[in-house]
DNA sequence: GTCTATACACTGATAGAC
DNA sequence: GTCTATCAGTGTATAGAC
């Protein structure tokens, strides 16, 4: 692979990202893709021999973007408050960085949820390494000491991976209810969010004083 | 209108839910929705012009069907845990009755998020009622009773209905990642979390004793 | 109101020159 | 590797008969 085509095939990946995250698989024009790439249609083609073909390459990047994070802090040598605290922290910097991939994945799952199939094989491993119960040993032992009331570890990570991404998801909703499109606002108020839901988490597990 | 009329707007409407919310707006195929409804592909711009007024139209009755709730229980006479335990109870089965209306409203609402303004207009009277300052006020009275610890109104009921949301939205993910794509263990997983999510949130905010 | 037939535009993909 | 030209298929929308 020469430098050249190098840097082609990252403008094609690029301009592909952009436009299938704005319109989606069955809205992306392969002409649009194109003309962001400033390249000609046929040379997407030549690269990605079908507009199935480079959907999935886009998509599987961004999906595995949001994923080894998760497993990369459950099993890291923390605390569970301190676990907790790192990973929205982590997450919500993600997400500032690619505020449009959740809602992309979401609704293009929405559509063709087989996409996933393939993906789960090269990213997700969580099954042989027994992720969740290694989690959910510290958990029960940090129970045991007084320090957290008794938690299912699979409601824990769904609630607070729920609470970094929902305000992202359905910011247009939200932006127009609560804070009548007011796009400021709405950013302070999503940083607000970073301590707002360490404490919130942390004050629904921590054991009774 | 003429009965016979009235069924056949309905039949395109029921269709074009299904096709649309399933395929989304540039995806869907007015002859699959023509087929669906039993009707002609003709038929289909008689009643309703183009593709995009029927979209709009099936786009608000989805978008509708989970707004006056919000308003309704946050207005209603009740304590501050009455209305966290039944706002969830309430909108968790909503959630199981149209499982993939929030999918379909958050994908859409990514690549065109203007098709909201003429919505809330018609459905969304949160500004001149001030619904969260009242919903606030009652929070602050029940703060100084120390029943709760203090806390923004806009914040809880970001968390509440992302609490209940996530898991519906991001099924195929989690499923996938936690239940191993099992999807009877998923469907128990939902069940259990209106007590699980109640706790959670209630744990959370009620002062500490 | 409902149908058949069709116009017209657009899109993904390929052929072939350089 | 990159371009121009073009094809075949598909999709929305309309015309016109009944």
């Amino acid at each position: 692979m020469t430098e050249q085509e190098k840097n082609t095939e990252e403008k094609i990946l690029d301009a592909a990202k952009d436009v299938f995250q704005k319109k989606g698989m069955a809205g992306a024009r392969m002409q649009e893709i194109a003309d962001k790439a400033g390249i000609n249609k046929a040379l997407l083609h030549y690269y990605y021999r079908t507009k199935d073909k480079l959907f999935e390459k886009v998509f599987e990047i961004a999906f595995s973007l949001f994923i080894p994070r998760v497993k990369e802090i459950m099993l890291s040598e923390k605390t569970l408050f301190e676990k907790v605290e790192f990973f929205i922290d982590s997450y919500l910097s993600l997400l500032q960085k690619h505020p449009f991939i959740p809602s992309f994945v979401i609704g293009e799952l929405n559509r063709n949820p087989q996409i996933l199939v393939g993906i789960f094989e090269k990213n997700v491993q969580f099954k042989e390494n027994n992720l969740f119960e290694i989690f959910q040993t510290q958990i029960d032992s940090e129970v045991e000491k007084g320090i957290i009331k008794p938690i299912d570890v699979k409601n824990l990570m769904t609630n607070i991976i729920g609470l970094c991404i929902f305000p992202i998801v359905a910011r247009s909703i939200i932006q127009g209810i609560m804070f009548e499109n007011n796009k400021k606002e709405y950013d302070d108020f999503l940083k607000q969010r970073k301590d707002f839901v360490t404490d919130f988490v942390i004050n629904s597990i921590k054991a009774e004083t």
